[in-house]
DNA sequence: GCGGTGTCGGAGAGCGCTCTCCAACCTGTG
DNA sequence: CACAGGTTGGAGAGCGCTCTCCGACACCGC
């Protein structure tokens, strides 16, 4: 046993197991068991171990470890989307979204505790898409969290055959046996439906997402079953991409279209935007003139004049829980599949 | 030299470079050599070996592959916070600012072409930092972008002392021999005191971030400066956090102070936009009262009404150009440290 | 025909770690 | 005192891959 005192370079490389052993007069195993708090170790050598793991300044190797242990620590966020090009506009939206920045605080808000680092993952091809399962069966990642953009994605089905842990934020398009949180999107609009019906409203138009997309065709779906119970059988309605730009234009459409309108339900709050603009540049007061009630609750509807009333989203909520799941699954293989559905609130704000 | 059809399972586990080698009817090591395209490999061979890939559907296993090379095809994007706690909201208002995502998205454009990925790390206390430190000497990742918030962040010298190729997006705040890319935040503030002064503004406030960030002294000194050539030797300043309510505060104090402020910088466009209903509320004009720039063209800045008058910050090339350098780096080892500052622009809006 | 010069493929030694044996030892009991 | 039963620590076999040697063989010129 070497005097408790000094470093122990070990030359150019850095300190291994073994480098360590050898200082503290072991084997290789007992380090492994000390550093890794396993088994019940004579406390003498347990200090002689911690001595010289200090003294070599030893770092284990995670990929060495993650090798034999199959596990990584580290959980896999991919962002899939349909066919964009590497200098495809779209993703740099997307990223500049407050949407992508609240999921990854979520998310991090759980994994960040648990000491497990997300990993960023944008697949558009197939080939990526194969890459990438490739790679999780094989224990990249312990396993994956998907935010799915385009509307008939395989990415879903290929993470299930391949039986790698993964959940969806956002239900999948088409039925797939998988894990997702979800928000209740449907009612969600329902509730903007009665508060614009609510206060008066008599003809009220509507600005979707996309009609193929799940949290898009659940609001149109949600909207339309409400403005019906309502007695307003029929709903005007443009469709947007959920772009600022793009919910100007639709409103602009919308108002040519029908002229008299006095109430518009937006699909998001960055539409509802653009929304305003149009209102503003055609000379109607909102709410005055028309009321507007947009989706999220994103920072962007505070800030907006007048503040939007809008459909609260708790994003972060939903993707800390999108974690949680993820993390039980990756302990117990047999869990079964489940979903946790948020509900949605009105947030009374100036716009309606 | 197996006959060229059907799927070859291996039972339960993954099909190895072994398993390969074995049906393909050459060694290990040949097939290593065929997968990765070394060297001339008889053409013949070459095939079959493709062929044997094909049908034991093959998929290397990157940690294997990473712990001999000592390539991981990962860049750890590293968020560098003083002492925040697991439920300190601060890091959720972080992720969700539009910041956040311009940074990713813009790495993410230059990294995705590469195929390499990004690991988000958040680190807090001395702990986690060398922890992490010890990751990347380990080759976690092949280098680090670094996202450093508080104003004497001991990480960066550590990651220099520890010889892990990194590059900063700002400028550190204490001098270390690090890459870094940076705006030139002076000379945008500068610009804003030029634009504000050209306008005829009498008696111009600035609603500066904290003293001790860099990015932020370099703004409150760009403008000083400015200023006083233009003979206003001094100029009223109110400090927020970079959050909108610190902004709304923030202007709320400067026009209690000086009633008769006709103009107002305020260094980034989220606490422009509480400035702005700080103004409303206060019963001021926009412009007409009061002209206001912001800095940062974010997509709030156009949301904003009036729309912002701000100074654009080309964030998404600087982490572009940060993800570049920092490849360069990890493929030259002998790179001498460099460091590329953007130059902002004015964009004139409605609000100044 | 022979040494010299290439080219190609295989053997095998690691990379740094974990974890299953198994030997050694230390109790307690009949 | 012998032996079951329970610890502890070491040896060593991998995890799946890369890459350095080195042998085998083909081709060249003299």
């Amino acid at each position: 046993m070497t005097a408790t005192s000094g470093r122990v370079p070990v030359g150019e490389r850095l300190p291994t197991l073994e480098d360590v052993a050898r200082v503290a007069g072991v084997s290789r195993a007992t380090v492994s068991r000390v550093v890794n708090g396993i088994r019940n170790v004579d406390p003498q050598l347990h200090t002689v171990v911690w001595d010289a793991v200090e003294r070599t300044g030893y770092v284990p190797n995670r990929l060495a470890r993650s090798l034999v242990t199959r596990r990584t620590g580290t959980i896999a966020l991919v962002v899939s989307d349909s066919e964009s090009h590497d200098d495809d506009p779209f993703m740099g939206r997307f990223f500049a979204d407050p949407y992508f920045g609240r999921v990854v605080g979520g998310l991090m808000s759980v994994l960040r505790a648990a000491g497990i680092q997300l990993a960023l993952q944008i697949v558009g091809t197939e080939q990526q898409r194969a890459r990438l399962v490739g790679d999780l069966r094989h224990g990249q990642a312990d396993g994956v969290v998907v935010l799915s953009l385009p509307a008939h994605d395989p990415l879903p089905r290929m993470l299930t055959d391949a039986g790698v842990p993964a959940v969806m934020i956002g239900r999948p398009a088409d039925p797939v046996p998988i894990n997702y949180v979800d928000l209740a999107n449907d009612t969600g609009a329902s509730l903007a439906a009665d508060h614009l019906v609510g206060r008066g409203c008599q003809l009220v138009g509507m600005i979707s997402g996309p009609a193929d997309v799940p949290a898009s065709s659940d609001r149109i779906a949600g909207f339309r079953r409400s403005m019906a119970r309502h007695g307003h059988a029929w709903v005007p309605q443009a469709i947007g991409n959920f772009t600022q730009v793009s919910g100007e234009v639709a409103m602009r459409e919308l108002l040519a279209a029908h002229p008299t309108l006095d109430g518009v339900f937006v699909a998001n709050d960055l539409m509802a935007l653009g929304a305003l603009l149009a209102l503003r540049a055609a000379g109607r007061e909102v709410p005055g003139d028309v009321a507007v009630v947009g989706f999220d609750d994103s920072s962007a509807a505070v800030a907006a004049n007048p503040a939007l009333t809008t459909i609260r989203h708790p994003l972060e909520d939903m993707a800390a829980e999108a974690a949680r799941l993820l993390m039980t699954r990756i302990d117990d293989a047999t869990m079964r599949v489940s979903s946790v559905i948020y509900e949605p609130t009105l947030v009374r704000r100036e716009s309606a």
